[in-house]
RNA sequence: CGGGGUGUAGCGCAGCCUGGUAGCGCGCUUGCUUUGGGAGCAAGAUGUCGCGUGUUCAAAUCACGCCACCCCGACCA
């Protein structure tokens, strides 16, 4: 492609509502362009890195043994109520009508499209497994919409949904599918990491996140740097202290702390660690009060809660609520000399000595003791977030935490969806049963950006190789000055393409530092200059993307040598 | 949905408080010079000042309503 024919539109600023670095680049670099809030247009440049993330998906799923189909944007609104979740899936799926208001959505997701498929299809376990994928446009309607493609409200996914007769073949499938997205992650060249997940809303048993690794990630995750364990921070186990509660020391004191409501703030003004303070959270289960209590450095896992039976569901308390309760406002309550239900963190459970509100306005307690002060907690629960540093669950070692992108998320979905939309099959003894799903699911878009936001530099965009919009650029300095400039640059270019490269020459009539900054910026992996300085040699220079100098090679050699980088 | 903020040229912004003929930088057009890191000089083009209503002799500027976008939170995954 002939630079003078391609459209670029790079920007030197950024729109001033970009707010991470992956959305600003893609803008400036013109990859895409924002037509609504979370809708995008991908421009030519954008989509040749878009097709090859695609096509790379597509390669390896098909290898997988996973077949293509293609269904429907729009989908049936009887298809959403026969499997609950027209109700279920709340404001988030775009409902429309058509002529004759018959009620439609613009899928989300196509669990229940892929479902009525199968289940007129397959009748028997002779036609079992199967594994059918498309790579299509969704639509959730977003609350916050933010982070340019990263959270769209549409958006492109590869959604794939396996189908089995009985659970060892799901999780022979399951597996396939993780050793799978290992595989395509690793060609697309970013560096990631599969994490055990929390199923959330959409249910069923195992479920593993791939995410991709980067500073700025939405989701922490916790691995132990001495095994294999992995798992987003929703997730991992904080396990109890290994050290058993140390006897008290200190007596029970009212100490005034006027104005000190956070944990932080208490801890300092009486000169101690934060760590030695318990925060109490006020919750309701229906119409019952409880108390969690939390050391007050670690922050409340709601997920965890939630999966507590005699407190799933609940919601925070009102302040009239606690203020009922407790007979204070919020910010100075605790557990002492409180009549209502106790439920402590296990770090909680094996603290002594500590500082927790006093149930009165302006004042704390301190050195308080279990079994003294206040009754043993009558329910000891995991409710807190892992930090860096707490034990790994698997013994093997301490935890730590990185944060990453959810790229990737598989789910065994058992029988769910094939239960309340009757997908079954007869088995060899022609009992009638219901299939084992599974599905998996990669953010197409949303790995444009997240390869940005883990691969780029102050002059812009590095992509990886793989998904680089163009595998080499070659950059002619006086192309349209010097006749030996064009003509070396033209032939170098004829020569890359004819070897199957995808070449960017830079024909336009620009001075060379905006041509360089152009290269950088829209992320190309490798340059070529051609100028008449290294003609006169007889050599060119190749300057891979992170490459801090150029390297000068003979002219003969520079397209093999060029394509041999990685 | 609650709180806060912003809407002025393709992009980034000033002007608004204190009403009086719309400005700067980048980009764009033309010419000359320049040409190995986002050039210089000169001349130009581009605006329903988000939309509507009101106040006023006069509104980008003041008031009210609406819309859009951004941030924080809630919610959701």
């Amino acid at each position: 492609m002939r630079a003078s024919r391609f459209h670029l539109s790079t920007l030197k600023e950024a729109p001033s509502d970009a707010e991470i670095i992956s959305h600003k680049l893609m803008i400036r670099a013109g990859l895409v362009k924002r037509v609504a809030g979370g809708i995008y247009s991908w421009m030519p440049l954008g989509l040749r890195v878009l097709r090859k993330v695609e096509n790379i998906i597509r390669e390896e799923m098909n290898r997988a043994g996973a077949l293509e189909l293609s269904m429907p944007a729009v989908q049936p609104a009887e298809l959403w109520q026969e499997s609950g979740r027209w109700q279920k899936y709340g404001p988030e799926l775009l409902r429309i009508r058509d002529r004759h208001q018959r009620e439609f959505c613009f899928g989300p997701t196509h669990e229940e499209v892929i479902t009525d498929i199968v289940r007129r299809e397959i009748r028997s376990y002779r036609q079992l497994p199967r594994h059918f994928y498309q790579i299509q446009t969704k639509f959730r309607d977003e609350i916050r919409p933010r982070f340019g493609v990263m959270r769209g409200r549409e958006f492109l996914m590869k959604d794939g949904y396996s189908f089995h007769a009985d659970f060892e073949d799901l999780q022979r499938e399951y597996r396939n599918m993780y050793d799978t997205y290992s595989r395509i992650f690793t060609r697309l060249g970013l560096r990631f990491r599969a994490v055990a997940a929390d199923t959330g809303a959409i249910g069923g048993t195992g479920s593993h996140e791939f995410h991709v690794l980067a500073d700025s990630g939405e989701d922490a995750i916790a691995f132990c740097p001495g095994s294999e364990y992995a798992a987003n921070v929703e997730l991992a186990e904080a396990v109890a202290p290994a050290l058993a509660r140390a006897g008290a020391r200190e007596p029970m004191v009212r100490t005034a702390t006027p104005g000190k409501t956070r944990c932080e703030e208490v801890a300092e003004f009486l000169g101690i660690a934060t760590s030695r303070t318990v925060k109490a959270i006020a919750i309701m289960h229906d119409e019952d009060f409880h108390l969690l209590l939390l050391r007050g450095d670690h922050t409340l896992n709601e997920i965890k809660v939630a999966k507590i039976p005699f407190l799933s569901p609940f919601r925070f308390a009102t302040d009239e609520e606690i203020e009922r309760h407790l007979g204070c406002r919020p910010g100075y309550i605790g557990p002492v000399g409180a009549a209502v239900s106790v439920i402590a963190d296990r770090t909680v459970s094996r603290m002594s000595d500590f500082v927790c509100g006093a149930n009165e306005p302006g004042y704390h307690l301190t050195g308080v003791n279990w079994g003294r002060d206040l009754a043993e907690p009558a329910h000891v629960f995991d409710l807190r977030n892992v930090v860096a540093g707490d034990p790994s669950p698997d013994g093997a070692g301490t935890l730590e935490i990185l944060r990453g992108i959810e790229v990737g998320h598989i789910f065994q979905l058992r029988t769910r969806y094939a239960e309340s939309m009757k997908a079954t099959f007869l088995d060899e003894s022609g009992r009638e049963r219901p299939m084992e799903m599974g599905c998996y699911g990669i953010g197409v878009s949303r790995i444009v950006g997240a390869a940005i936001e883990q691969n780029c530099d102050e002059r812009g965009i590095i992509f990886p190789q793989p998904i680089a919009p163009f595998d080499v650029a070659i950059v002619p300095v006086g192309y349209h000055k010097s006749v030996a400039v064009r003509s070396e640059a033209d032939r170098l270019y004829e020569s890359l393409s004819s070897m199957g490269a995808d070449v960017l020459l830079d024909d336009r009539d620009e001075r060379p530092g905006v041509l360089f900054a152009d290269a950088e910026l829209i992320g190309i992996a490798r340059r070529i200059v051609i100028g008449e300085r290294g003609l006169r040699e007889g050599v060119a220079e190749y300057q891979g993307r992170r490459d801090p100098t150029a390297q000068r090679v003979a002219l003969g050699e520079i397209a093999q040598f060029t394509l041999s980088r990685q």
